[in-house]
DNA sequence: TTGAAAGCGTTACCAG
DNA sequence: CTGGTAACGCTTTCAA
């Protein structure tokens, strides 16, 4: 006994057994003790409160799960992670799940299809809910969800199906987008999507273009093909070759990335951002913001977009009957050095 | 009958004694047939097969796991995701988990360092194994899954831990980089390094130090702080405020994402990369190789490092007692357009 | 206020 | 080849 190094084997498992035998109780109590049960007396519930910790108790989340708790496990599937924008939803996500004592299983990453896979892990693992963020396989996913009455809720991406879900008011911003540029002088104006078309970025079009269209302003269509800073650079690439009339004053690209691209494209070709053409993009994402960017944005509000999902979401598990809801939230104008006001 | 809408209605769930029930045979039989357990007849397994197929049949991983199987759950520790190789790293591992029937939970993300969550996560949801990407909340990670018995595997980072690691040469990497550029010529050397002293950048600095001094050039060192884009950028400014006879011809920056604010910085002060000084960074992420970059890097091979960390996971769980494991790959000179020769 | 026992879904051991 | 039974660790009636 004298030499023994306790602390660094590992011991017998600590379960509520382990603590009924050496606090004379039955194990039901330990449960009820330690779960907060009001009708233990205080006595009781110190002494084994006092015994778990020093025996270093910690409950298996899955015995819990099997005898018809939570699993306290949120799936997650999430969109095309060359974005930033979803690293940040992801980041956010991770530190907010942790501090309600959920953890976040990953089901799926990336842009490609859901596979056979997500649906077993969401079977098997029995999930409280889904955390979905993003924009195309969201329908797949609510589908596999809805059949097994696991609650959904959809980040950046509206939909209507059975799912709840928060967004930021894609309409509305790309909408302040466009005024703000039409504020500065901004007479020309180019609108740069993607083929796939998402929900989001549809929204955030047509949302930049009604505004603009009203002013009696008419807005060229450009397509960089995929959402990503490549297809940015294409779309750029596709302005700088324009007959100088026709050049835009202003080029409103529907995410970040793609905007950084955009920029890139057309500095690289030699045409100055602000001083010839304005560009702005939509998500705030980090990259935006570096002093070689300084790209004017609409900024989501990722934090308190996590924190209602999760809200929404938590509610959802608690009572599984709650009516989808549908949360919109404002985004902010970023204002930096990609823009410049022109003459009139 | 004839009206009800069975698929949509979550019938009760089906368990092994569902299907034993109507196959007439035990749970164990059903159980071992749909685990290929040989001893079960041809026929029987045929038909157990096709009743859970119809019935829509699927293991509970959590019931499977309390009976003394694995979780098939691997607790992922994420370092500083604003480094997008860590996101690399990410999707990899996802994908490749997938296809092994395991699922990433995550325990950790970011730079932060290990909360109590993580550790009770790794304890409550009896993870089979943890991949550890970090390099700096490495050290913790692994005592706490020592204590529990669960094998680590640390990824990109090496160490004298109980734990078996893959990771790139970075010594042997950043020395062919100090080659390289001499053989181009090169004869004022910066090393852009950070202040958080990651066993991998220390390698890495140590790596590009040897050859040359033993050329007989010295180097200088240069720290942006921390090891970010703004790390690098502001090591970068530094770097053009150097009066003209100290300005190096040549700048190894210890990661990519350093390596790209070096040069955003040069180029902002007028300095051409690779015109009047040549970059290289280590790590070969998604932006190195977009056109406005074109950095010369050492490319890590995240495929084969995850592919590698995984194999050397698996078999530790398998058996837990193998001995810890050390691997080093071989990273790839990738030379794009950010270093020129030199006139001698 | 507490205890005994059943059950969650699976696997494993021991018989037959 | 197959069936019974115990066990995994916890929660939750039902009794006392």
């Amino acid at each position: 006994m004298g030499f023994s190094d306790i602390a660094a084997l590992p011991r017998d498992k600590v379960t509520v057994v382990t603590i009924a035998r050496r606090a004379g109780v039955s194990s039901s109590t330990v449960s009820r003790a330690l779960n907060g049960d009001p009708r233990i007396s205080d006595g009781t519930r110190a002494r084994i409160t006092a015994l778990a910790v020093e025996l270093g108790y910690m409950p298996d989340a899955l015995a819990r799960t099997l005898s018809g708790g939570r699993s306290g496990l949120i799936g997650l599937v999430l969109g095309p992670v060359e974005n930033p924008f979803y690293i940040s939803l992801l980041q956010e996500i991770v530190s907010q799940a942790a501090l309600r004592g959920l953890r976040p299983l990953i089901l799926h990453l990336g842009g490609g299809s859901v596979e056979d896979e997500t649906a077993h892990a969401l079977r098997q693992y029995r999930v409280d809910g889904c955390l979905v963020t993003s924009a195309h396989l969201s329908s797949d996913i609510a589908d596999l969800c809805g059949q097994r009455g696991v609650p959904v809720v959809m980040l950046n991406r509206v939909t209507r199906l059975r799912a709840s879900s928060v967004s930021c008011d894609n309409l509305e911003g790309a909408g302040e987008v466009a005024r703000f540029l039409m504020a500065e002088g901004h007479r020309r104006f180019v609108l740069v999507g993607a083929d796939t078309a998402s929900s989001t970025a549809l929204e955030r079009e047509e949302g930049f273009r009604r505004p603009l269209e009203e002013s009696g302003f008419s807005v060229t269509r450009i397509s960089g093909g995929v959402s990503s800073w490549a297809g940015g650079f294409r779309a750029g690439e596709h302005i700088a070759a324009l007959p100088e009339e026709e050049r835009p004053q202003a080029v409103f690209a529907v995410s970040d990335i793609m905007a950084l691209g955009v920029m890139d494209a057309l500095r690289r070709r030699g045409i100055g951002v602000p001083e010839e053409i304005s560009v702005v993009g939509f998500d705030d994402i980090a990259e935006s913001a570096r002093p070689t960017y300084g790209l004017t944005t609409m900024s989501q509000p990722v934090g308190t977009m996590v924190q209602r999902g999760l809200d929404l979401l938590l509610a959802r598990i608690a009572n599984p009957n709650l009516p989808d809801e549908v949360t919109l939230l404002r985004g902010k104008l970023v204002v930096r050095d990609s823009t410049r006001q022109r003459m009139v």
